[in-house]
DNA sequence: CCATTATATGAAGGATCATTCAGTTTGAGG
DNA sequence: CCTCAAACTGAATGATCCTTCATATAATGG
């Protein structure tokens, strides 16, 4: 996967000592903070290291350059959202089709809610030609893993696992990423999450009888 | 809704002369073009202006400033849309409610997928603060359009059609989307269309059974 | 406590780019 | 054919911003 990655993109240097992780976590936390509030053209590097309390020359250490540095944020949070993905995947391997859904949702969703402000932030910074790299080995990553849980479901066969399984994927991601684009929060998307939940069991059933 | 747009965003004038009309589609054609190939950070107004065969200063006759332009072809496409929206949404009134959201996955996909090129370099054209007015904007019209169809549906009354309103339209939609966003193409497409249709339908007979 | 390496600084260079404006060309109406 | 406004031109301006580098400070291990 690394290799994979433009060479250019890769981080200059690993931090060693601590003061420079907590430099590192620092420049990625202004980041978010600057493309939340002020949107990805205003983010320049100078802003970026003001904000985290460091030089912007600290900055190109660990960056070869500013694209970098949003390549590495989304690549950050994309990993470990896979992560979280297939371990509840492996978790409810062997359980009922339903409960996999209802757990995949409720992953899905406290993940991208639990820092939601992260979430709006790297919807918007910019799809530049590189990210979709990223979200590309995002999207193999999640399909095997849930194409994985999905076919020990203990009470159903798909006839077309694939299907189902893309299906799956491609309405919740998508649905949970609109739901954040309409700004939708709170009472009203746990609203939604609830009828999400019952959208994917219905089709599940309709497969299963068919 | 032109009384709401930021006033610096407004166009600086409308084409009068029919050669002026060519010219901003031009502009318009050039940009989407630029916007798919190179993504929205190589957007340039020189580039923009060369490719689409115009000087620069012809570009700023029509637009303040470089957002605005973006911003226009935003608000052109998603209004386009809306209408569309709309239309099919007033001629399936009083249509089972099975019908009507096939129509509405069809005429939305449909929509998306004609030139996929467009849709995808608007996708890409940078979430500035002056966008999310316009796709809240284009949210408020499908949503109302939507709702009053579902309303008439003549095999099903909701108990609680706001919600399920907004569930069917923040999935489709974000379906949609995602499937754009993973480059979900051709028969591939065409299947998961299918199959979000199949879902949505399961849905509906799932709530009108409760 | 010294040598070495890691980390941090920020002014300056150099490039890019949005925007303007003084002037030219084109078309429309009379 | 003439006049006026519309439409177009593109070099020049000024601002912004990425990136570098010579230098300084801090930690580490011996």
């Amino acid at each position: 996967m690394a290799s994979s990655t433009p060479r250019s993109l890769n981080a200059r240097k690993q931090p060693i000592q601590g003061r420079a992780a907590v430099t590192l976590d620092a420049v990625f936390e202004a980041t978010i903070q600057l493309l939340l509030r002020d949107g990805p053209h205003q983010l320049t590097t100078t802003r970026v290291a003001h904000r985290a309390g460091v030089s912007v020359g600290t900055m190109y250490q660990y960056f070869p350059h500013k694209q970098a540095l949003i390549y590495a944020l989304n690549d950050r949070y994309l990993k470990a959202l896979a992560e979280k993905i297939e371990v509840v995947c492996r978790e409810h391997h062997g359980k009922p089709a339903a409960d996999m859904i209802e757990a995949l949702i409720d992953t899905y969703w406290r993940a991208k809610t639990e820092r939601s402000d992260v979430t709006r932030a790297l919807y918007r910074s910019v799809a530049d030609m590189d990210n979709s790299a990223l979200i590309e080995a995002f999207a193999i990553r999640a399909d095997a893993a849930t194409t994985a849980m999905l076919a020990t479901a203990s009470d159903t066969t798909f006839a077309d696992l694939a299907l189902v399984n893309r299906t799956l994927v491609t309405v919740i991601f998508g649905t949970v990423r609109n739901a954040f684009e309409r700004n939708l929060t709170g009472a009203v998307a746990e609203d939604l999450r609830r009828e999400l939940l019952k959208m994917c069991r219905a089709y599940l059933t309709h497969h299963s009888h068919n």
